[in-house]
DNA sequence: AGGGGACCACTTTTT
DNA sequence: GTGGTCCCCT
């Protein structure tokens, strides 16, 4: 692929140094791409459409200035994902074999960074990560010691919020600060305390979350001149893969790195900018020009991957968004066979469609499965097509990398791990201190806790001396004491190779034996947790040697799901649209092109258009990864959160041109067109599933439900409905005040009529509790039994 | 105080 | 399918 071989490039250093290139690389590269290539000192932009070589100019590029004479040392890449720097690397290994360039993600420089100077911010070199879970555990524990109720205030929501906040460098003092100044709404009320406090917690735990690692980076380079002067220097040039996704961090961060030494190359696209829910700032890669003055801009549109027909729809479909530059996709390969619209009746059917087509083209010859990528726009929908395939023995692979890890097995056994590299860690201290089931309950738990925060000790510390914490019973000091004593063992092994270790931890833990004790489903856990084991022989083997448990544990922390596709697998990858950026394969269906779904009904719901055109971003990002063949799927229902939906095909499906291929058995555009009366009429009484006739494929699910009441004919009775019990209960109604634990006399009375917007009308039967913790009984029309909700959490509107 | 069982609510996208 | 929370039993 490649023109030119390591070795020539290397023989020829003189010849390439003095400007005369070797026949073999002359000509594999367009006049663009080696413009780019070629442009030596002062920022650079490169805006790279889909499929237009850009990784390979970034690669040659760095191989470029190594020719050049640039010590490798002072070069610095930095991508989003794992694979995207592996992958990057590889190849400039290739290209200067024995050269070692830092190709890193942001996340992980900024850990790198942090392991090293975090001491300005309080941070110990060994510091853990957070992930999500541990995140939530860690804020549930604030939330309590704050007195705020968790089901008034969801901790995922609120640490959703903090991470917006943080994105936007707002640390828990700005925010603060800021919400002094201004009103905000209830939830940033509660925020105002919650932040310092969940801050102030993760530092007692020596851990940070994910966006922590910027956050922190930043403020470090902002609070010391110095530091940022030196790392300025050592890091002479830059270059930074998918600049359109960068946040205002991110942007601060290459910014701070740029200063004296401006040698950024930023590579980009606007159109392929798919993260504005993380914070990502497409402002940032508009406005590069102004930002580095005398920064030379290079369009490559040349698309060298996909065939004239995938092309033309893509553009058709882009040229819809309205914020956006103008730019053309230049095909330059043969114009292949127009993209599909394939209509099916279910998610069933869809992925049994897609599952038997791939199946018969493998078995004809005509392709192998590693040709074939599905994307879909929420992972809920890779379990059709996971069954499809398997159904067929066609092989497979799902990136959702973190699954493995995601496993409580697996987290557990980390959980050890990460007390023994860090044993301030409270969350790791939580999760493992009782399992097994070692008889220390949530109340010694919490003792133990509560005096190591006192006393500022170490879990391990606190553990052993358990039995001077208040309330703690001498047995639960006994038994908490032990499980000091199986750490302080184990320590012993931390400094070596992590694969021993982890083994050590099994075993010692008790972890192992519970498990090999256990039914069929506990014995799975075991040879899960023997995973992790086989991770972390692999870890040390790469590492040779120069591996640690922090490091270890820093890989495992900063996995994405993306970075579990393996290329040469041999299987028919699945993945979200958004894992797929940067990927390209011969074969594409893009399944679920459905509204409300792609564009999800979160982006239909926003006020103005710029979610939907994320979204659109998204499906082109999707159709551009296709080289030869483009199928896009809809369906006439869907299973939505287990109940049957009626599906309206996409609007972007009319924005593009399609081959139709209606397996649907209803008319080709489903409901569209439709008002809502012909709509739920049309629910009620479809012929194609109420009443099957030929098909093989029929779905198993009678009762269809409308995702329109009949009664729902305008958007403002849609609004209406907004108001629900539990948003009474919750006092949405209030500004700047904190409704915590505020027991209010509102609430459900028995005999007053409700709804529920899945069981219709009915009548409180019988309450108890009160405020938040309010349990009510509804018996609904048409029902025997009365159902039980918690009447803060439930979707419960009083009528009357 | 700890452990087990029952029950409800929630699930976009990711480092 | 999952996780968190509450209740009741030991």
């Amino acid at each position: 692929m490649e023109g030119a071989s390591p070795e020539e490039l290397s023989a020829d250093h003189s010849r390439a140094a003095a400007g005369i290139d070797g026949a073999a690389e002359a000509d594999d590269l367009t006049p663009a791409q080696r413009a780019a290539v070629e442009h030596f000192r002062g920022p650079l932009l490169v805006l790279a459409g889909p499929g237009s070589g850009k990784t390979r100019v970034i690669t040659r590029r760095i191989a470029r200035l190594v020719e050049r004479g640039v010590d490798p040392r002072q070069i610095l890449a930095i991508t989003f994902t794992n694979k995207a720097a592996g992958e990057m690397a590889d190849r400039v290994a290739a290209l200067l074999p024995g050269t070692r360039v830092w190709v890193s993600t942001f996340h992980r420089f900024c850990s790198r960074l942090l392991r090293r100077y975090g001491q300005a911010v309080g941070l110990k070199e060994n510091f853990s990560i957070y992930d999500t879970a541990d995140q939530a555990a860690l804020m549930r524990r604030v939330l309590s010691e704050k007195d705020v109720d968790a089901a008034a205030y969801p901790p995922g929501q609120l640490l959703n919020r903090i991470g917006r906040a943080k994105n936007e460098m707002l640390t828990a003092e700005r925010f603060k600060l800021k919400f002094e100044h201004e009103v905000g709404d209830h939830i940033e009320a509660v925020l105002a305390k919650v932040y310092p406090a969940y801050q102030k917690a993760l530092l007692d735990s020596n851990a940070v979350d994910f966006d922590d690692l910027l956050l922190h980076a930043v403020t470090l380079l902002e609070d010391s001149p110095e530091l940022r002067e030196h790392l300025d220097d050592r890091h002479r040039f830059i270059l930074v893969d998918e600049y359109q996704d960068t946040n205002l961090a991110q942007y601060q961060l290459v910014k701070a790195l740029s200063q004296d030494h401006p040698n950024l190359c930023a590579t980009g696209d606007p159109d392929q900018s798919i993260y504005g829910w993380r914070g990502a700032k497409i402002e940032n890669i508009l406005r590069f020009e102004r930002d580095y003055p005398g920064a030379k801009a290079i369009r490559l549109e040349e698309n060298f991957r996909s065939t004239g027909a995938i092309l033309f729809a893509a553009d058709e479909l882009i040229a819809n968004n309205v914020h956006r530059k103008a730019k053309k996709l230049i095909g330059v390969g043969e114009e292949g066979e127009s993209p599909r619209r394939l209509y099916c009746r279910d998610g069933k059917h869809e992925a049994d469609a897609i599952a038997e087509e791939v199946h018969d083209a493998v078995h004809a010859g005509k392709y192998k499965p590693a040709d074939v990528a599905v994307f879909y726009r929420v992972n809920a929908l890779s379990r059709e097509l996971e069954l499809a395939f398997s159904r067929r023995g066609v092989p497979y692979q799902v990136a959702a990398g973190t699954a493995f890890y995601d496993r409580m097995e697996v987290k557990d056994t980390l959980a050890y791990l990460r007390l023994l590299a860090n044993p301030d860690d409270r969350v790791a201290f939580a999760r493992s201190v009782n399992k097994p089931k070692r008889g220390i309950g949530a109340t010694t738990q919490r003792r133990v806790l509560n005096f190591a925060d006192a006393h500022g000790l170490d879990m391990l510390e606190a553990a052993r001396r358990a039995g001077e914490a208040s309330g703690v019973s001498k047995r639960a000091a006994t038994l908490v004491g032990k499980f000091a004593a199986i750490l302080d063992a184990l320590s012993a092994k931390a400094a070596g190779p992590v694969a021993p270790l982890v083994r050590a931890v099994l075993d010692e833990s008790g972890l192992a034996k519970a498990w090999a004790e256990g039914d069929e489903e506990e014995m799975q856990r075991l040879a899960n947790a023997d995973e992790l084991v086989t991770a972390a022989a692999q870890y040390d083997h790469e590492q040779q040697g120069a591996g640690s448990l922090d490091g270890f544990l820093e890989t495992t922390a900063l996995l994405a799901d993306s970075d579990a596709v393996e290329p040469d697998s041999g299987r028919v990858t699945l993945m979200t649209l958004h894992a797929a950026k940067g990927l390209e394969y011969p074969i594409v269906y893009v399944i679920g092109v459905e509204q409300n779904l792609l564009p999800h009904e979160r982006s239909l719901k926003a006020f103005d258009g710029r979610e939907i055109e994320e979204e659109r971003r998204l499906l082109f990002v999707g159709v551009t990864r296709a080289m030869k063949k483009l199928t896009v799927t809809h369906t006439r229902r869907r299973e939505v959160r287990g109940r049957p939906q009626h599906c309206i095909p996409s609007d972007f499906l009319t924005e593009m041109t399609l081959d139709l291929d209606d397996r649907s058995g209803g008319d080709a555009w489903g409901s569209r067109g439709y008002d809502y009366e012909d709509f739920s009429q049309e629910v009620d009484d479809g012929p194609d599933w109420e009443h099957p006739q030929d098909d093989s494929l029929q779905g198993d699910d009678p009762d269809v439900e409308s995702t329109a009441p009949p009664n729902v004919g305008s958007l403002t009775q849609n609004k209406l409905r907004l108001t629900t019990g539990a948003g009474l209960l919750n006092g949405e109604t209030t500004g700047a005040t904190v409704p915590v634990r505020e027991d209010g006399p509102m609430g459900f009375k028995v005999g007053q009529t409700v709804r529920h917007p899945r069981f219709g009308l009915g009548r409180v039967v019988s309450s108890d509790g009160s405020a938040r913790n309010q349990r009510v009984s509804v018996l609904f029309e048409d029902a025997e039994v009365p159902k039980t909700f918690v009447a803060s959490k439930a979707p419960l509107q009083p009528v009357g």
